[in-house]
DNA sequence: CTGAAAGCGCTTACAG
DNA sequence: CTGAAAGCGCTTACAG
């Protein structure tokens, strides 16, 4: 049976004899040169599709010099929960692809040389090019890729200004903009929970945070800016910790980098008695993954969204165009992430008039 | 520079001509055909080395008939938390396929239509093969695959004695020892927190809990056997409920279907102040996954452990071996998950000593 | 044991 | 506007 499918697998030159024309004018139809005419064009398509005409990827690739493969590592170990927004990237990213006519491949990153993955990869196969994501500052894989002069696109940045293609959002503006909301509500007393410190992003908000507390003269008491996993644990026994402190000394919001942190330290607050907004504000940022809604919170979270599946097609575009021979600085996208102001954000309470003593920002 | 690596390619040819020897014998020689001489196969094999030769695929690929590319359906959805499941399978699988010089291409399946998806890919492009994942009873995409004649292997199984590939493990032997360990403690009222209802292995794994509890001459109290996501909010949630009955009345022990739902059932051991196991005993089926390890438990884990990625790279070999025209027969895996016992399983309470007034078991 | 030849299905200069 | 021809890099009968 695969066999019969294989057999009758209409070429080009079922086409061309179907309709009289050679394999070369049923190409050029099909690929929508301009020199064919009208007529033809029409048939060729008709044809193509009465047939089930379906190009053959292998031939094409082969003539093209190109694999028509594009490669993703993914991270192992125990930060697997991040995987949740992994899969949203993968799945886009495939899809997105595949309206390119490119492949995407995975392999693993074991730990260690994070750029061995990349290595193993090449020698396998010849691949067009890759997909970096969650860079770390100054990362090793970029420079690794960008030495080899090998095709890469960037979700994120590991730098300032790159020389590369990259889509990420504004994470500096991401970390501001809650704070200065919240600051206009009158909180004096603003926790961070950041991401891992070691990647790109996390290092972006935390300067969009301390930087935004300063420039309002707000000081940052030693703990109050934390990095943690993302996970509904971490955010529990952070806020856990936050909240143990005198009623004039814990912080009055919380600012979560992921939802999953959110919700934890919804749960704290929660068991602490306390309530939101009335006790304690709480915002987050959301990559607008589907298992956890800002809206099913309750009550409603306030956040910074940036749907995460909205960098996909970009970075397939890019890369493929990249590949194409397209300028890299052409090929950079900073966008912003959209304010999304609902319930769990309020008036700061009366006794959270007062800031933090000052202390030296941590680290 | 993209160019510059395309066009320093090494090819068969090269290797001829460096050595002296046609592109055919090079080939035979790479591919260790028997009658290629030892020696000139050592000097082909040095030579390829040397020149960093790498076959190019899409020409083998071309000649071969094959695309060399299976399919896999992510399912999305609020169901997402299963990712961190799926995520394991995608990456072993894409591991063990890569080893066969067959890539894996993904699509999603939004919903609905089940077998939409796997239409859409097979329009799109030509595919070898599918792997299906997660079946549910009678699956019709599985159906759909065996009717079109579609080679695919199955991780899983959806009927009783299939004429396709798969892989499983003997699901009603998990649900069935885990109970006899159980009753072997002296336990009586053993409740079981199943995955969702839909899927085959929770269905299966439903029969080898009320078998057994049926052979050992157990009744299942009404609401004893549940059905749920893999999560810990909800295995929280489950045992809160069971709990809440009599003392003489509630379960001396839980099984779970997942790590994630044995998590939440501590915790709501916990929170009522009950002990584990010296009031309570707690077991699960444990998929060896990285970020939740049975041994991390306090205290450590009772399980019936089946890593998730054992079943990868048979389900990829069977899958190409069928696609290379392999006897589907020859091709079916059922294999045993390994019980450990630990530290969260011990007799049951003296309280415990009574089983459950009968009721008739739910469904 | 090795080579010359044909062919997989496409694309694309080159002619006309 | 269309066709004949060459070629992408491999594999594999067919000869020898």
């Amino acid at each position: 049976m695969e066999l019969i499918a294989r057999f009758l697998m209409t070429t080009l030159k079922d086409i061309g004899i179907e309709l009289g024309l050679s394999p070369a004018t049923v190409s050029r139809a099909l690929n929508g040169f301009p020199e064919v005419s009208a007529k033809t064009r029409d048939r060729v398509q008709e044809a193509a599709a009465r047939l089930g005409y379906r190009a053959n990827r292998s031939a094409q690739r082969l003539v093209s010099g190109r694999s028509g493969i594009v490669g993703m590592i993914v991270k192992t170990g125990s930060d697997l929960r991040a995987d949740q927004t992994f899969m949203e990237v993968l799945v886009g990213m495939s899809a997105a692809l595949a309206a390119r006519d490119a492949d995407l491949v995975l392999a693993v990153d074991q730990g260690r040389d994070p750029v061995a993955a990349y290595r193993r990869m090449l020698e396998r196969d010849m691949l067009d090019g890759f997909i970096v994501n969650a860079p770390v500052m100054d990362d090793p894989r970029i420079n690794f890729l960008r030495d080899e002069g090998i095709p890469f696109v960037v979700h994120g940045r590991d730098r300032p200004s790159p020389d590369y293609p990259f889509y990420t959002i504004d994470n500096f503006a991401v970390a501001a903009e809650s704070v200065q909301l919240l600051a206009a509500l009158g909180h004096k007393r603003i926790a961070y929970l950041n991401g891992p410190e070691l990647y790109s992003h996390a290092v972006r908000r935390r300067a969009g945070y301390l930087d935004t507390m300063a420039k309002l003269g707000l000081p940052v008491a030693e703990g109050a800016l934390t990095h943690n996993e993302p996970s509904e644990a971490a955010g529990y026994r952070q806020a856990v910790t936050l909240l143990a402190g005198q009623r004039g000394e814990r912080p009055t919001a919380f600012i979560c980098s992921s939802m999953l942190l959110a919700d934890g330290v919804m749960r704290a607050i929660k068991d602490q008695k306390l309530s939101v907004p009335g006790d304690v504000s709480v915002m987050a940022h959301d990559d607008d993954l589907p298992f956890l809604r800002a809206m099913s919170f309750t009550p409603a979270l306030t956040v910074t969204r940036a749907p995460l599946r909205d960098a996909c097609s970009p970075l397939a575009n890019d890369l493929m165009d990249l590949i194409g021979g397209a300028d890299p600085f052409h090929l950079q996208t900073l966008t912003n992430a959209e304010l999304i102001v609902r319930d769990s954000t309020g008036p700061a309470p009366q006794n959270g008039e007062t800031p933090w003593p000052w202390t030296p920002p941590n680290r």
